[in-house]
DNA sequence: CCCTTACCTGTAACCCGTTACACAAACTAT
DNA sequence: ATAGTTTGTGTAACGGGTTACAGGTAAGGG
């Protein structure tokens, strides 16, 4: 690999001229500057980003922590951040975390000695200052975060509201509520969307808790329609659940949507491929990602953000796990 | 952040003595090193990788190419290679190519002069050579290289074998094959395993092609039961294809699986997800893509490979689109 | 004709570690 | 006592860029 030395020997000039083409700052001869760039194409010489890093104390590389790819929420959004940075020119580095609070720990500082540009948070266990320390752009996905740090989620409040009203004006009676971990925010507001209007309504409900893994929801909803045998919905947290809502309900043979109606939260993939598709209140999860990473890197260079918190809209997918109310 | 001058400085030492205190390395007196030991602690001293990379022209970084992690056969995989490269102090830098050639040299070039380690390729549109000419260690994954690069994939051929023949126990007399793109190694395997054992047994069959998609593999499976629909069996070459054909099938009214047998490939968590749940032909995802990193990091540190091709076993996992036959 | 300014270029310091090399002290062997 | 090891430490060069600064030339203004 050619060095910019090789590159100011080979066009007869010193490297501060090879390197002021490169940068396209200050003042090179034309002379200089076509027998420098002879040089480069010649050579095929490619700067060393690592020596820049080194100067410049950035890299070009953003991280996205995340608690695990596996879960189908996240190759999306994932997607979505690694599709700006390309071409931003920056690159990511996938980090899944488990939410485990030393493997995070571990993260921030192997990030941190590699001069990380900024960080992509969907997941905090550790607290706020430990990620405002590192001195980087942040931006928060889907996260409540400290108020210096740019966030970005959907109206998850109001999207349960209209997933629950939804089923109420679908004629559903005892509704039941999945709802996922505490104190992580969108659960935490989903579920008050879920309250709110159940309560303001007066409908009779339930609400038990899941984690994020489809076992869990399936064990959890037989216990559910053992239960409660008279449940004629479901308001699922997440489409995860949802679907292992569906597949118990089907397993013992509740006809959907006439016994029973299912309504998600997420609007990944996978609500469309079962059968019947899930009806779920979606996010623009790729729009999310994307519009997490311009934020990102906006801030990296420098520029002033507008709007530092983003509520996207979210849209119910209407689809056969719901009756039509028209 | 503090430098490793800082950190001489504070425990009265020169940065040699520091720097062989860091890497146990060279002739340190105890009482040095027990100055130096402080002044780390004491000043929360993390050493700079770039500034590491930049000498030793290594980055502790890896590279993942892979054709789009919205995919639901690479969040797992991904999932594994980053596993395995953290605990050997690994980060991993994901790229999705979209199998576009411009993409992949587009992040070959970044990826190279950041110093990456190594690649585990799942996709390559360039010529083996490009990536070849890195002069770094390569593991190709699911995919041909040439026989310098290690290779790990699953018996893809023996699968197909499996799953048609399984198919023709259960009763099947004419069998779709829905085979996944050209030129790509394990649809080319599959296809080749199916079409021995219908030739073999004399099995009417029928071949359609079809791409990763689902929206194209509903298309390709209208397009079959309207034209062939006697068809008594689908082996389709991803789970994502089967999954396609399920939902057709179901919304024209087929009995699955006493009408039609369905048999996917891949083995990923969709589907189980799925009513019925898709009996596959299930390649150790995890495990893949876990072994793979392992393979390229042996490499990396110049450890000697006892094996370079491996071809891991595939287990049909019975479950609800296939007649049992015992 | 002198001074100012714009233009052009090179030297060397710097970013932050690593390590070759030189030097010194202490110890071992002869 | 002398040569040779082992141990311990510091200085400085190096990796591959970037840029402050100094120095030089040419053009324009008065």
């Amino acid at each position: 690999m050619p060095t910019i030395k090789d590159v100011a020997k080979y066009a007869s000039v010193s490297v501060a001229t090879v390197s002021r083409v490169l940068n396209k700052k200050g003042y090179v001869s034309k002379e200089a500057e076509e027998n420098v760039l002879k040089a480069i194409s010649d050579l095929n010489y490619k700067p060393n980003s690592v020596a820049r890093s080194l100067y410049h104390k950035t890299s070009k590389m953003i991280g996205l922590l995340i608690p695990d790819i596996s879960n189908p929420f996240f190759p999306e959004l994932a997607r979505a951040v690694e599709d700006v940075a390309l071409t931003y020119g920056y690159t990511v580095v996938i980090c899944n975390t488990d939410e485990d609070i030393r493997k995070e720990a571990q993260y921030l500082e192997a990030l941190q000695q590699k001069y990380i540009d900024g960080l992509i948070l969907t997941t905090n266990q550790l607290s706020t200052e430990n990620y405002e320390n590192l001195g980087i752009p942040l931006v928060a996905l889907d996260r409540q975060f400290s108020n210096r740090v740019p966030t970005v989620s959907s109206k998850n409040y109001e999207g349960a509201r209209k997933a629950t009203e939804y089923l109420i004006e679908n004629g559903s009676e005892f509704i039941a509520h999945i709802r996922g971990p505490y104190h992580v925010k969108p659960a935490d507001d989903r579920y008050r969307g879920f309250k709110d209007v159940v309560e303001e309504q007066g409908i009779a409900h339930i609400v038990v808790d899941c984690d994020f893994t489809m076992t869990n929801a399936m064990e959890v909803a037989e216990g559910l329609f053992e239960k409660y045998p008279t449940v004629d919905a479901v308001f699922a947290s997440s489409d995860i659940a949802a679907a292992g809502v569906l597949k118990v309900a089907k397993s013992i043979n509740k006809q959907i949507p006439e016994d029973l109606q299912i309504i998600g939260f997420d609007g990944i993939p996978l609500g469309e491929m079962l059968t019947p598709a899930i009806t779920t209140v979606a996010q623009p999860i790729y729009k999310m990602g994307a519009l997490s990473a311009r934020l990102l890197i906006k801030q990296i260079e420098k520029q002033l953000l507008d709007v530092r918190n983003y509520e996207v809209e979210t849209t119910i997918q209407y689809r056969e796990t719901t009756r039509s109310d028209t």
